[in-house]
DNA sequence: TTAGGATTGG
């Protein structure tokens, strides 16, 4: 992460620094001169707010003022962050703070500056190889007379060190500062008394728990907590005994920072002081927990997406509100969404159009999409104020069905019930919530038409499959003594126990009949990984920011009119008439001389957005972003898709690329019959084409033991292509419904199915032991659960 | 003060 808290002490500024960088004081600061291995520092006085640019660029404007020469003529300057960057530094920064930019463009002004500005600002961002480094202190503000008139700046003061007790040495009667991984939560709720109140039992590596009493008569000073395995840092908690046991209560001055629980995230604080101190060897610790917290606590809780509920259980639900309406004194309607469907006839609220609040026209196109969930008592007094388009939590929706028994499926009826037992609440999540991206996301891919038209062929799966809750019953029944999966090879072979596996050496491979008792990750799209054959290295999917930037960053480069109409392509160049006047080139690849027809073209663009590269795919054959060099067309950067075909992104390997001229497309142009095989355009432009993969863990159990398995898979396990689960929400509430077969959430390990597997073990060396690890292979889901 | 985890009603 390019974005790091670092502590700085007074007089060594600089120490953690990387040590071939040196301070470049403003006054030397000039466009155009080798600011390589230099660096800025200074105070952050001002701050904008995150925007966005037309392009959907982030946008993140900062005022750093040189603190060392205050009373100099030049002594602040502008910074504009761009793209992921901006988000992360929006996240972290705040006036007051030490900034630090290594890596930054020096863009000289047009016109000069009389408000002590510099006459140049610093361009920063990922791409451009940026490194951002934050302090975080206690500060105190002081107004220091100057020549040109008084002038707020901050001093750094010596931040207090803090000490923080182990829970298992917790003592009744004292204050403390503790960390811990939270198990359990409610979030804040009002309480029978005057003020808010939230639950949360934490746990750290001495697996001693502490269960607090949080109240604040303002809500957003109680821990931000959004699920279990997030990481609390409170200080000055009251300890006392109750039962005996040692419970935590808050206490004048109680102050909370909360973590991301997921190993690798960033370390961003979330709190509502503006004020805080937070060191790098806190940051440490953090990182610390969050390793312990991934072996010892189990955070597969209860969430589900509505494409993946089943009647009568409670789950948590990440959605977004679209409407909402006063049913009765003690109940409340929730409309929301997730951007998936639930696969049972879901119930409606009967309440009057006017009395319904949200946009007409969305709640009309979302009637089959949104479900309504009823809220009652207690949460009534927070679901009143939520805003509509808000993104929630609601923990503990009870999904029930009424008349189960009855001939008639009767639908499935969504209840958030009094009180708070087991977390029951409702949670608002900030936009830049890591899940309320992903979703955000999601929810803009929905082709609401699709939805539509996709309602009939989902209720005819569901009826055919499902045809009443007899069959239902049936289906259940069948998946619990037959296998949900089956082998393609080897059936010959009969079972060993897991027993007898995990004592054997390996490598060894066997068949094997186990129960799916857990899987990682839960959230599915998370298993697609892009998989390089030749280095064997996996990596993530870019997301679309960062093809987002690459492309706007190519746009920079106009086409080269040299390189337009040439033996094998034909060109069109035309002027965006916005004020950007962006200048865009397509290049049609001709076969014979001519052009062939849209759906069999391949072509090449320059200077388009995102947006225009997706609608070309929807027409043309493929689509290969470039950019203009002296004498050849180029790829772009290689974290952008080289090569964009139907909905899939083709990626290659950076470290196995060597990428080759455009030119030898031609070779392929000039085939009898092109087909534009991917893998045939990677090898002619030199690319090591990335395969998308499943990667998961399965942990498998038998009534012997358990053992985690890999799969790693194409397509043929789950039957679905890797590639084109991230833009198929049709396939993807497959793969959840398979999911849901092999692994039913909420019932007991005597109520799953049974998976028949071919699982390999193999040796992973390293310098101090070695491991063995299993994967799956030669097996596939059973015909009748896809 | 409030809550002190521990579902299933409308």
């Amino acid at each position: 992460m390019p974005v790091q808290l670092l502590k700085i002490i007074e007089g060594q500024s600089g120490t953690s620094l990387p040590s071939h960088l040196q301070k470049e004081t403003l006054q030397h600061l000039r466009e155009g001169c080798d600011h390589t291995n230099k660096y800025i520092q200074g105070i952050v006085t001002i701050s904008y707010p995150l925007t966005k640019l037309r392009d959907g660029t982030d946008f993140f404007k900062i005022v750093v003022q040189d603190s060392d020469h205050l009373c100099s003529q030049i002594n602040s300057i502008n910074v504009l962050i761009y793209g992921k960057m901006a988000e992360d530094c929006a996240k972290i920064i705040r006036n007051g703070e030490t900034f630090i930019v290594a890596g930054f463009k020096v863009i000289k002004l047009p016109t000069a500056r009389e408000d002590g500005r510099h006459d140049c600002h610093l361009e920063v961002s990922e791409e451009a190889g940026s490194a951002v480094y934050v302090c975080e202190t206690e500060m105190v503000q002081i107004i220091l007379p100057c020549s040109s008139g008084n002038m707020t700046c901050f001093l750094c003061s010596v931040a207090p060190k803090y000490v923080y007790t182990p829970l298992n040495h917790l003592k009744g009667g004292t204050v403390v500062n503790v960390y811990g991984v939270v198990k359990f939560f409610k979030p804040p709720y009002i309480s029978k008394g005057t003020d808010y109140c939230s639950v949360v039992t934490l746990v750290d590596p001495s697996n001693v728990k502490l269960t607090c009493s949080l109240f604040s008569g303002n809500r957003d000073s109680l821990p931000k907590i959004y699920k279990v395995g997030d990481i609390v840092r409170f200080h000055r908690i009251k300890i006392s005994e109750y039962n005996g046991q040692m419970q935590g209560i808050t206490s004048g001055g109680f102050a909370s920072l909360t973590f991301d629980g997921t190993v690798g995230a960033p370390v961003v604080p979330r709190t509502s002081s503006r004020v805080y101190t937070f060191m790098e060897e806190e940051q440490k610790t953090v990182e610390e927990l969050r390793i312990w917290a991934a072996s010892n606590i189990s955070i597969s809780g209860p969430a589900a997406k509505l494409s993946g509920v089943q009647p009568m259980l409670f789950f948590d639900l990440t959605c977004q509100l679209v409407g909402k309406a006063k049913v009765d004194g003690s109940s409340f309607l929730l409309k929301v969404w997730d951007g998936t469907k639930c696969p049972y006839p879901t119930w409606k609220v009967p309440v009057e159009a006017k009395d319904l609040e949200g946009e007409k026209v969305l709640l009309h196109q979302l009637r089959n999409l949104a479900v309504d969930i009823l809220v009652y008592d207690n949460h009534v007094q927070l679901a009143e104020p939520l805003q509509i388009g808000s993104f929630l939590r609601i923990y503990s929706i009870h999904s029930k069905q009424a008349n189960a028994d009855n001939e008639d499926v009767s639908p499935i009826e969504f209840h958030l019930h009094g009180g708070t037992c087991y977390g029951r609440g409702i949670g608002v999540l900030p936009e830049s919530n890591p899940d309320v991206k992903e979703l955000k996301a999601f929810l803009e891919s929905v082709d609401l038409t699709d939805s539509q038209n996709m309602e009939s062929m989902c209720s005819m799966d569901v009826d055919s499959t499902f045809g009443n809750v007899t069959d239902l019953e049936l289906h259940l029944q069948r998946c619990q003594q037959l296998s949900v999966t089956v082998l393609t090879d080897h059936q010959d072979l009969s079972n060993t126990e897991l027993k007898t596996i995990i004592i054997s050496t390996a490598p060894q491979q066997y068949r094997i009949r186990a129960k799916l008792r857990t899987y990682k990750p839960q959230k599915l799209h998370q298993s697609v990984k892009l998989y390089c054959s030749k280095c064997k290295s996996l990596q993530e999917v870019p997301d679309r920011d960062d093809f987002d930037f690459i492309l706007h960053d190519s746009a920079g480069t106009a086409p080269n009119p040299e390189l337009h109409n040439t033996s094998w392509y034909e060109s069109v160049t035309w002027t965006t008439q916005d004020q950007k006047q962006r200048e865009i080139a397509i290049h049609f690849v001709k076969h014979d001389e001519m052009l062939q027809h849209p759906e069999d073209t391949l072509l090449m663009i320059e200077g388009g957005t995102l947006k225009e590269i997706w609608k070309l795919t929807k027409r043309f054959k493929c689509v290969i972003p470039v950019r203009s060099t002296e004498d050849d067309l180029e790829l772009l950067d290689l974290s952008a898709p080289f090569l964009l075909r139907g909905n899939v992104k083709y990626y290659g390997c950076k470290q196995c690329s060597t990428p080759k001229p455009m030119k030898n497309l031609s070779s392929i142009a000039a085939e009898q019959q092109p087909s534009w095989e991917p893998t045939e355009i990677a090898q002619v432009l030199g690319i090591e084409l990335l395969q998308y993969v499943f990667v998961m863990k399965f942990t498998l159990v038998d009534e012997t033991g358990a053992l985690n398995a890999y799969l790693f898979d194409y397509e043929k396990f789950f039957q679905i292509p890797a590639s084109e689960i991230l833009t198929n929400n049709f396939l993807q509430q497959k793969m959840q419904m398979t999911m849901n077969t092999l692994c039913p959430p909420g019932k007991k390990l005597g109520d799953l199915p049974w998976l028949e597997c071919f699982i390999r073990s193999y040796n992973v060396r390293d310098a101090m032991k070695n491991q063995v690890y299993y994967q799956i292979f030669d097996t596939t889901v059973a015909e009748d659960v896809v």
